[in-house]
DNA sequence: CTGGATTTCTGACACGATGTCGGCAAAAGT
DNA sequence: ACTTTTGCCGACATCGTGTCAGAAATCCAG
């Protein structure tokens, strides 16, 4: 499961193993995804945790300064995932409006895998203030490129004039909430719903000019690959 | 502060004075509700929420089953003045652009005052089974009358046509989260800003044909009362 | 190998917050 | 005045946390 992380650890050299602590410290972040896909983050506990790495409790805290630095640690394996996706929209060059659906389509995919996580670090965030500001930053960081990108259509006319900030807030908030309302349980929502909505609502507010996309509601084409 | 919660257990039929366990109680919550709008919910404890009240720790486990059982009952106190202002625009007849617009107006408003309470509660909300369901209940009430608006609309041809459901919950979710966002903490963001965005959202999304709205921006009538 | 240094782990402890219970005190009823 | 009801609290047991001193495993030079 996590042949990755084994080797995110810098780039070892070429067969260096992994130093046992490595090791131990991916057993544990394993461990708390496995654990979050199936129990919620308020029943995560240090020693229900390491008994499932077969480590004793006070190990965990060889490697973690507590559950919310754990999270912080999850969330940051899945924040690449996340950048990565909502790139095409954001680096801007061909058109928007395919570039922005495909971007939301991005989106709408790693919420789906890693909609747990997302949700767990959201649950656990509330609990600890350096969390707390980590999450918010994280969430946060989108605004403002979402920001600047409509800064920037706004300036070629394809996007009516506002301030561009509140409104870039607005809608990644939705993101976020939907992502997690949507993804977040066992039980996930329709993939398909969640991106016509969200894509939708995208779409009308950025590129109302665009009556095919917003009137006609986008059939359609471009099912999440 | 709370002559409204004093007499708000029953419509004791006149003068008969508010039980001394009703005074407690309406006590305890007056304090949780100070503390909550100077501290995080993380920071509230029963040992110190009790001393701010003079009664010992046990006491509050007469009046409550624990901390979360507070939060539901604060939450409770808020939710009128919300499903309130939301009213005129759900209960539709009128201009269905100026009535959202009031809703929405109303919304902030209530938003912008209750913004500690709100934040606190989605906070507290994921430590306890209970509240969560009682929080997304809330949260999610709102969908299906506001699909219901929706295909209203749509069935007059003032709404392009579209899955009304998930549309509404993308809504909604943006709203609380943008609320609880800008008006959780103590230095509260911009009611303006705010009102600016979702309206535009919103407008935008379901009211499309509605250009002066929508692509004008509807500039600055309404500032919120 | 092998004894000493380094890395990795753990048993045991102290602490803080929770929720409960039996009984005390104050108020109300007669 | 005295009994009943109502409202309150001291004391306890429990659970999860985070730390620390030292044990065990691993590595490595001689």
């Amino acid at each position: 499961m996590s042949e990755i992380r084994k080797n995110s650890l810098l780039g070892v050299p070429r067969t260096s193993q992994p130093s046992k602590a490595a090791l131990t410290r991916a057993a544990i972040m394993d461990a708390g995804q496995e654990f979050l896909l199936a129990r919620p983050f308020r029943e995560l506990t240090v020693g229900g945790l390491m008994k499932l790495t077969g480590h004793s409790r006070p190990t965990f805290y060889l490697y973690f300064n507590d559950l919310h630095g754990l999270m912080e640690a999850l969330l940051d394996e899945v924040k690449v995932g996340i950048v990565e996706g909502a790139r095409p929209w954001l680096s801007n060059e061909g058109d928007a409006v395919e570039e922005l659906q495909s971007s939301l389509s991005a989106l709408v995919n790693v919420g789906y895998e890693q909609g747990a996580i997302l949700k767990a670090v959201s649950d656990a965030a509330p609990g600890d203030e350096r969390l707390e500001q980590v999450w918010q930053a994280f969430i946060g960081s989108f605004d403002e490129v979402v920001a600047a990108r409509i800064a920037m259509d706004q300036a070629v006319g394809i996007t009516p004039q506002f301030d561009p900030l509140p409104v870039a807030r607005a809608l990644n908030r939705m993101d976020a909430a939907i992502l997690i309302h949507a993804f977040g349980t066992r039980d996930k929502g329709d993939k398909g719903d969640v991106l016509s909505a969200i894509r939708r609502v995208w779409l009308a507010t950025l590129y109302p000019f665009d009556a095919e996309a917003v009137i006609n509601g986008v059939r359609d084409r471009e099912e999440q690959k």
